[in-house]
DNA sequence: GCAAGGTC
């Protein structure tokens, strides 16, 4: 039996199909699928890995591995290297008694044992179990092996790190690797008749990337986050791809901070071309023109201008210049340009990938992570046109595409062959699909579309007019061929039409406007241009730049969109810079590539390459080390600074936002604790502070993003008159009626906790209570719920009025989801039928709408 | 409790 082993389950499938004679069958050895076919009378069997199989981790000895974290480490088998620098040579540990653990003494604690991690030991742990037991499994009755994973050098390491699997329970079976770029039947018949020999010096060149990333990224990372512990959970992560990341942020704001705005007048006039003088009554033939100086840098060269045309009543044109300009229409999509495209529609990269992932699953769309930006000569334009016109919504454009004649597609700068552009490979419509995924489809297959299309052309009209030796230009474009744009109205500017006016004419001139301005600093990243510019200097991968912003997020470096640093991410970049500045610079990058190419091409190894990173490592180190203190400092006061809303009213010290130990729930304290006890409570959801004070109040206020809802602004102190609410009546107690007796139910709020309610009048005697949203105004209704008999209560919120039983233990509450787990089901059943694919992908499929139907679910209760 | 790179 020959065995060819894929970086992923989708080439797997797609080889099997390639060079099967026959289709061919699809099994599973344990829970990995496999396929198997026969070719000249051979049996063969393709099985996909998921990625890497084998994660590089330092020895688990007493290097930090066991059990109590970030320990220590012993004087024996991690002992101190030759390489170590003097400077870095710890006194002995200092402890009353020895630290022993494992009957081992402990030789340097902590910070001092970072040097030490620098050269601890590493080796490949298992990483994906069951995968590498199927693949031990099919190995062992393999007669040859071939090697046939990604080609390029993270292919070339998994197929490596598959082969030392193999090869643990089958060493002679011999090994040879296909190298193929495109899943043609020419492509993978040629790769699999010319078969060559794994590249040992490749894959040990992205082995050394493996290691240096580790070794760095932990020893930096236990660097930031011992300097000055804040409790479990509470990471400061350092890496050669994030860190310059974050330089990048903290850069931008820097220069925004740096920067002086300087003021200048603009001027802008009125005009009417359906009149000779004086104003019309509202008609369309009103415009307003900026001055042919755009900005006015001296106010007194402005004020003359004004003084130029105050008085004058009328304007000549004098003159008209059209210009028709194409737009082309744009390239194919690959994983960067889909990923800006999206992000300036509102999805975060990180969710355009986690969309992108489900949708190809589902077999809506094409292979996700690719850089080609041309479609290759197999693909059927035509017929992915044809596909997609089941949608009403593109059905006539494609009808037009497909009845224009043959079709020529755009092409990007990047071509690659082993992956096809994105692009739509199934029919959806609104119905088909979550909103947020429908959002993803729609811009994917619309931009296929318009791949296809011919130029748009826009007619830009621009016209001089004279008001007492000044001049003012309007300007007006509008779209008289709309092309690709009448498919693909992303981005898209609105037409701005000027009136009919022809050169001499003499218009009504209604008076000029000054206004001072001034220049606005650079802006900020928004997440689509920062894996832009990532891309652009070599930082991360197609398949990881999303990931690595979203890390600088969860570890608090940075906030928003577009992305501001937060105090924190500043003070970490800034004592990095200036004392480890190797990790900030993408040139770390740059440097390894090079490195990783002399490898490859066997003129430098691994071990000198690694041993040479290691010995870098330690030289920042020992400039970080002695500055310990200082780094300690800016940590402790950018983390105070950005937990900071304002100053304590009883002590004068500062109110900050923590995390409630007990609860985890957040709320305000006094930085004067335990002296001082002022405390306010907080909703749930994201906490930012502001800078202005409460209006009302002069308290600090807090900006409140709850789950799924617009940010509000909200006064920190809950006696203030804008967090009072009145109590309103919603209706009579269910339980006193039937006691024959009247009470009332009231919607109130505990001041202490923000907790919202309804409470009996009676409450003590008969229990009745509801709880309510967070927020959102009450109003009553005289219904009453039909399932449980509660009163009907009217929330209002940002996203409008909603009307809803408070019951929480409501009876209608389950027959309601209930019927909704039933319309999803119903849904995606229908889904089903159109995507015809293998039946290697059902159960993935499946899982990911039973996924979605369970967070529908979750979400339902809002609050 | 570390990174970055694959892929689910």
């Amino acid at each position: 039996m020959k065995l060819v082993v894929t970086e992923k389950n989708d080439a797997a499938t797609k080889i099997a199909t390639l060079l099967g004679v026959k289709k061919p069958k699809a099994d599973k050895v344990y829970s990995t699928p496999v396929y198997r076919f026969e070719v000249d009378g051979e049996e063969w069997v393709t099985i996909g890995l998921r990625g890497h199989i084998l994660e590089p981790d330092f020895t688990p000895t007493l290097i930090y591995k066991k059990r109590g974290g970030w320990r220590g480490v012993t004087a024996e088998g991690e002992a101190i290297p030759a390489q170590l620098p003097a400077s870095l040579a710890r006194p002995p540990f200092k402890k009353k008694k020895p630290f022993i653990e494992d009957g081992v003494e402990l030789k340097a604690w902590k910070m001092d044992a970072l040097p030490y991690l620098i050269y601890a030991p590493i080796e490949k742990l298992p990483k994906e179990k069951e995968i590498i037991r199927s693949l031990k499994n099919l190995a062992k009755k393999a007669d040859s092996i071939v090697i046939a994973t990604d080609f390029d050098r993270e292919g070339e390491l998994i197929g490596s790190d598959a082969l030392s699997c193999i090869q643990e329970v089958n060493p002679t079976a011999p090994v040879s690797r296909a190298r193929y770029s495109a899943f043609t039947k020419e492509e993978i018949t040629h790769a699999f008749s010319n078969l060559v020999e794994l590249d040992t010096n490749l894959a040990s060149a992205g082995a050394s990337r493996q290691d240096i990333d580790l070794i760095w990224g932990a020893v930096l990372t236990r660097y930031l986050t011992l300097v000055k512990f804040a409790g479990y959970g509470n990471v400061r992560s350092s890496g050669r791809v994030q860190t310059p990341t974050l330089a990048l942020i903290v850069a931008r704001e820097r220069e925004r901070l740096a920067f002086i705005p300087e003021d200048y007048w603009v001027i802008k006039g009125a005009f009417d071309a359906g009149a000779t003088a004086g104003p019309t009554a509202g008609d369309e033939l009103a415009f307003t023109a900026p001055h042919s100086t755009a900005r006015f840098k001296d106010e007194a060269a402005a004020k003359a201008a004004m003084a130029a045309v105050s008085g004058a009543a009328s304007a000549t044109v004098a003159a008209v210049e059209k210009r028709t300009r194409k737009q082309q229409p744009p390239v194919p999509f690959n994983t960067t340009s889909l990923m800006a495209a999206a992000s300036a529609e509102g999805l975060s990269p990180a969710r355009t990938m986690r969309i992108a992932e489900s949708l190809y699953m589902d077999g809506y769309i094409s292979y996700p992570r690719v850089d080609n930006t041309v479609y290759p000569s197999s693909l059927d334009l035509a017929e992915v046109v044809k596909t997609i016109s089941g949608n009403p919504a593109y059905a006539p454009y494609c009808q037009q595409l497909l009845s224009a004649g043959e079709l020529h597609a755009t092409r990007g700068k990047k071509e690659t062959t082993d992956h096809p552009p994105i692009y739509p490979t199934a029919k959806a419509t609104p119905d088909d699909l979550a909103p947020a995924d429908y959002k993803l489809y729609n811009l994917i297959a619309r931009r296929f579309l318009a791949t296809l299309s011919d130029a748009a052309v826009v007619e830009g009209t621009k016209v001089t007019l004279e008001v007492g030796g000044e001049h003012f230009a309007a300007k007006g474009d509008v779209l008289v061929t709309p092309g690709y744009r009448a498919i693909y109205p992303y981005g898209m500017k609105k037409d701005e039409q000027l009136p009919a006016m022809s050169e001499g004419q003499q218009i009504a001139f209604n008076g000029a406007e000054c206004t001072k301005k001034h220049t606005e600093p650079p802006a900020r990243y928004s997440q689509g241009k920062l894996i832009q510019e990532m891309e652009k200097l070599g930082l991360g991968t197609k398949s990881t730049r999303h990931s690595i912003i979203e890390r600088l997020y969860t570890v608090k470096y940075i906030q928003n969109d577009p992305i501001e640093p937060s105090q924190l991410g500043m003070a970490v970049c800034d004592a990095l810079d200036k004392f480890a500045p190797h990790i900030t610079h993408p040139q770390m990058t740059a440097e390894l590539e090079e490195e990783m190419d002399n490898i490859a091409e066997g003129r430098n190894t691994k071990d000198a390459v690694v041993t040479n990173s290691r010995n870098l490592l330690s030289e920042q180190l020992a400039n970080l080390l002695p500055h310990s203190e200082e780094v300690k400092d800016a940590l402790a006061d950018a983390v105070a600074a950005d937990a900071y809303v304002g100053k304590c009213p009883k002590c004068g010290k500062d109110l900050q936002i923590r995390v409630s130990q007990k609860t985890r729930g957040m709320f305000i304290g006094c930085a004067g604790w335990p002296d001082c006890d002022v405390t306010y409570p907080l909703p749930k959801g994201k906490v930012e502070s502001l800078p202005d004070p409460c209006p009302t109040c002069g308290m600090p206020q807090v900006k409140v993003t709850a789950f799924r809802s617009k940010p509000r602004t909200l006064c920190i102190d809950p006696n203030c008159e804008t967090n009072k609410e009145p109590d309103v009546v919603v209706g009579e107690c269910p339980k006193c009626a039937e006691a024959g007796k009247k009470a009332k139910l009231i919607a109130q709020k505990n001041p202490r906790t923000l907790k919202r309610f309804i409470r009996c009048e009676n409450y003590d005697e008969c229990g009745v209570g509801y709880p309510l949203p967070q927020y959102g105004a009450i109003t009553a209704t005289d219904e009453v719920c039909e399932h449980c008999g509660a009163p009907m209560v009217i929330v209002t919120t940002t996203r409008g009025p909603w009307k809803l039983c408070p019951n929480f233990s409501c009876p209608g509450k389950e027959i309601e989801a209930e019927k909704k787990a039933a319309a999803k089901e119903a849904k995606a059943a229908a889904k089903k039928a159109p995507a015809k694919k293998t039946a290697a992908k059902k159960p993935a499929a499946k899982k990911t709408t039973a996924k979605k139907a369970a967070a529908a679910k979750t979400e339902e209760p809002a609050e």
